[in-house]
DNA sequence: GAGCACTGC
């Protein structure tokens, strides 16, 4: 048995899981206003907002806060005349929520309730109520530091931590606190979470009062196994059949497992021992859930249960926050992750499978409580669970920083090293940001102060990594901006191309067309074309392995990196066929991700001379040009150089000569 | 000769 289910007392509690997810939730719209938890308290909570300039708003699940709070505030003329916005996480929630308002207020959508998303701005001069996304007020934030337009900042999901929302809790504080000194209109801050990091929010915001709200979770009880189960998925799978064996039939159950390939083969060998289940057992629907599964594909795990049957959803943590399945009674939860870790000496992003905290787990368990009582199997000891760390490293000390180093030295930051974080990454970790938009010429010391240098200015004017904005602010001197800017486009969305393993040799025969010697920044530019000659035919998309999702998102960041290219006035021509321009220019930007081939046949970078490889994906796999430049580095098995280009040493040289004049074999030779 | 969790501007 896995779990220990007639030991020690299960634990009954009260769950309060965060983030209430409007997009599957969905009660009834305004006729159930009046019965939620928060209407209860809108007198007492508004006499206390009103009063205060910060207060951080506990709510569980169901109170109702992110929908009613904004409409409470407007309603009592709080902010009034200036904008109150609610901050999301995500896309998604921001614009639900928006139209759940707006249907709620029985106002049309983009009017005084309104939203603005990356590529999607709905909303207008007359919008109180506006829902964004946490980094699109980052952004807004880099054009007036003040946020002069709104009255009201609430920051919800705050417990999740997002980069842009760390940012935003120091730039909130900053715009608060000057407007004050100035004698401005205040700006109220509300910072809305689940139970999590009380303490320390309230510290962070000048021990601002918290103030909590009743929810509406249904009890759910935790079962722990006795003992420590050396293969997770071997105790899953058993965990698995046990509730299906005992449970009443339409109870269905939702195991947290840590990818894609995991999740497929736990799929198969579920669906093969269901086919050899006793008579009287219910029939079972195992479905894989994971971001890269097509949407399609993905919408089966909404489909209703099936009379009689079971369904058993098999999920990364996109189960966790971003999707919602309705009537999960069970969860099975394995205690594991799949997450990126990042060590700012060596640049290496590491995809690792690691122990979840206790707060993801508390997060997971609370997906069984949504609609009724539920039961949580916890694939772990008790004992092992009160060794989690209690809180998810926020994503902050985790990342490259030089993005959010060059959006606070546009906001104007003094000193980026003693910025107010409320989780300071380590000044390593800032540091090695300082000194690579110091190697692309975005930043210099002016009075003892770093500051940004007009190129760094014009950089931060692009939602993009600093090496990507380089490429295209440098491309019309290579006269291939239209290429440049196809490129980068490419880079920052998940891959356009498809590789099913089951088809691999189609898929080689299908991409040979679109290959090209001069590496895989060239080979993504030849597939773009042919995709622009089709005019994005769905069914060439489908012959060619090419993913039309991702290729239409990428038309979109072109479109918009274009569109800043144009106010920034620059020329903007193709080179056509003279590839050796692009070459250079992604030369003259990547350069810092540059290797060289040893006399031994190895790879090392430039920079540290550390040991790497060309990863098999690569067009140039079997090839053994002397030099490259790469986007980054992956570390699996070994430390792996992606997509990769060509260039000549001399080409690096002229890049960043200091930088190169030691490091380079070829220069020294 | 490999394989990538999840967001977002």
């Amino acid at each position: 048995m896995a779990q220990d289910r007639e030991g020690p007392p299960a634990k009954r509690f009260k769950a309060a899981p965060p983030g209430t997810q409007p997009q599957s939730a969905a009660p009834p719209a305004h006729v159930q206003r009046r019965s939620l938890p928060i209407s209860g308290a809108r007198g007492p909570l508004l006499a206390r907002l009103r009063r205060l300039d910060t207060a951080i708003l506990i709510g569980e699940t169901g109170s109702g806060k992110t929908t009613q709070l904004p409409q409470y505030l407007y309603e009592a003329g709080i902010g009034h005349p200036g904008v109150i916005a609610v901050t999301q996480p995500r896309r998604v929630a921001a614009v639900t929520l928006a139209a759940r308002v707006a249907e709620e207020k029985r106002t049309e959508l983009g009017k005084l309730v309104g939203y603005t998303v990356r590529f999607d701005d709905c909303s207008c001069a007359e919008t109180r109520l506006r829902f964004l996304t946490d980094g699109m007020l980052l952004r807004e934030a880099i054009g007036d530091p003040l946020l002069h337009k709104y009255s009201v900042a609430i920051l919800d999901e705050a417990h999740e931590r997002t980069i842009h929302t760390d940012v935003l809790f120091g730039v909130v504080k900053a715009a608060q606190k000057k407007r004050k000194e100035r004698g401005l209109r205040p700006l109220k801050v509300i910072v809305m979470s689940a139970t999590m990091d009380v303490d320390m929010f309230s510290q962070y915001f000048n021990g601002a009062p918290v103030i909590y709200l009743e929810g509406r979770q249904h009890p759910i009880d935790i079962f722990y196994t006795k003992e420590r189960q050396s293969d997770y998925l071997q105790a899953a799978l058993v965990s698995i059949f046990q509730i299906h064996q005992e449970a009443p039939a339409c109870q269905d159950i939702l195991v947290f497992l840590t990818g894609q390939e995991e999740i497929e083969a736990m799929t198969k060998t579920c669906r093969d021992v269901a086919q050899h289940l006793p008579e009287g057992c219910p029939r079972m629907t195992v479905l894989p859930l994971y971001a890269s599964l097509p949407h399609s594909q993905q919408l089966r795990a909404f489909k209703p249960t099936p009379e009689g049957g079971r369904k058993v959803i098999l999920s990364t943590n996109i189960a966790e926050t971003s999707i919602t399945i309705a009537g999960i009674k069970f969860v099975v939860d394995t205690g594991m992750v799949k997450a990126k870790k990042y060590s700012p000496e060596t640049g290496l992003e590491v995809l690792a499978v690691q122990q979840v905290s206790k707060a993801q787990a508390w997060q997971r368990t609370g997906r069984a409580g949504r609609q009724e009582s539920g039961i949580c199997y916890r694939l772990y000891t008790e004992e092992d669970f009160e060794k989690f760390e209690e809180m998810t490293t926020p994503e902050i000390q985790r990342c490259n920083l030089a993005s959010v180093v060059l959006q606070l030295l546009a906001l104007k930051i003094p000193n980026v090293l003693t910025f107010d974080f409320m989780s300071k990454p380590s000044p390593d970790a800032i540091q090695a940001a300082i000194d690579q938009l110091d190697l692309l010429g975005a930043v210099t010391q002016k009075e003892g102060q770093l500051v940004l240098t007009p190129l760094g200015k014009k950089m931060a004017a692009f939602p993009l990594d600093p090496k990507f904005s380089k490429a295209i602010l440098l491309s019309p001197q290579f006269h291939c901006a239209e290429e440049i800017l196809t490129i980068v486009s490419l880079l920052s969305v998940d891959s356009v191309l498809h590789n099913p393993p089951a088809q691999r040799d189609e898929v080689q025969a299908a991409r040979k067309k679109f290959i090209s010697s001069e590496g895989d920044h060239l080979t993504l530019l030849n597939v773009y074309r042919a995709y622009k000659n089709v005019n994005g035919h769905k069914g060439w998309c489908r012959e060619n392995f090419i993913n039309g999702r991702n290729m239409k998102l990428m038309a979109e960041v072109r479109a918009q990196l274009r569109d800043i290219c144009v106010k920034l006035s620059m020329p903007l021509e193709s080179c056509r066929g003279d590839t050796a321009g692009v070459r250079r220019c992604l030369a003259h930007s990547l350069f810092m991700n540059a290797a060289e081939l040893r006399p031994d046949g190895s790879y090392g970078t430039v920079g540290s001379q550390q040991l790497v490889a060309i990863h098999p994906s690569s067009v140039l796999f079997q090839c053994k040009p002397a030099c490259v430049v790469y986007t980054g580095l992956l570390r699996t098995s070994r430390c792996y150089m992606r997509d990769l280009c060509p260039v000549d040493a001399e080409w690096l040289l002229e890049a960043a000569p200091e930088y190169f004049r030691r490091r380079l074999r070829s220069a020294k030779s």
